[in-house]
DNA sequence: GATAGGTGCGCAATATTGTTTCGTACAAGC
DNA sequence: GCTTGTACGAAACAATATTGCGCACCTATC
């Protein structure tokens, strides 16, 4: 292993566990075109060395009853670093919060929420988020439908990003 | 297995099987409470069924050389059935664009875009978003940082709605 | 209340996969 | 040309996945 750079099969290696996480080892061995053993010792190492963070199942939200999907625009009183990380605390333990980032521009936080219904959301959104301290403008807005959700990093623009500056 | 509905043992499956989706066979039967063969009955069938979509490695797209990540605010022209299956389209043929969500309100679509850096991003969006027909505005917002990203759904929040509607 | 049908469990056996061990090949540096 | 480091692959072994039963439980019907 390259020290820490990756080599073609390595990434090939990222790019079908992305594709498909549970993939027995000699099934992935024989798509990369080593044997197992090798193989499991590279994905060994691209875990260690923390290029894959991890294997997740991905869940059918509406099917479990979580009809809702609802991002929102966080706007806050002050952006002192303190406040900024007490607010990002208070998203990590909204377990109705899945995904929170921090933006540039005159919306200071984006977070994206799942409910099981419109009614659980308002509560949260004004029993929660909307009294919490700083929180100043909240803009929200419904996904009416989903049209592309693909998890994690286009590899093909990868491998072509490569092959010219090779 | 009943019907359709889920028992506690399926929602353990699915919680356990979000947060570490290459977890064992065997493994995932001792937390759950039951031997491997009607565990691994019960996870095809939760596939088959629908609520098992996929599994995926999580992949560290810094690591990768994806430093950027920005969120895109697009606005359409016309707002016909047609023209918004056209974007979707679009969206989907993008490898820069991750997730592509149609929304209420004031803006039509919401994408969640990666690229190697500024410049990249910024050619894409000259080059194909912003020369895209039908598309009127487009309001990008740099991630900064992220806060919290938690795949799927908080199986916690479900297990506390199913008791109090018992 | 028997009893038949359905559902889901676990044990045991087998097939498949994961993991370790070890010998070999290739390349870089001295 | 020898050493060292690195990574491969074959083989052996350990663990897991998968299949094939038989048993217990529940429910409905008579």
């Amino acid at each position: 292993m390259a020290g820490t750079r990756l080599d073609p099969i390595d990434r090939k290696i990222l790019a079908e566990l992305q594709s498909d996480g549970r993939m027995t080892n000699v099934e992935l061995a024989k798509r990369v075109g080593i044997s197992a053993p090798p193989c499991l010792r590279r994905v060994r190492t691209l875990e260690e060395q923390g290029y894959i963070k991890g294997y997740h199942a991905e869940i059918d939200a509406r099917e479990l009853g979580f009809e809702v999907q609802v991002f929102a625009m966080v706007g806050l009183a002050s952006q002192a670093e303190t406040d900024l990380s007490r607010f990002e605390e208070k998203c990590r333990a909204w377990p109705l919060v899945r995904e929170c980032h921090m933006l540039n521009g005159e919306v200071d936080f984006i977070l994206k929420c799942v409910a099981p219904d419109l009614s659980s959301f308002q509560s949260f959104l004004t029993g929660e988020l909307l009294t919490t301290p700083n929180v100043e403008s909240v803009k929200t807005s419904l996904v009416i439908r989903g049209s592309k959700d693909d998890p994690g990093v286009p590899f093909d623009v990868l491998e072509k990003r490569l092959e010219t500056s090779a």
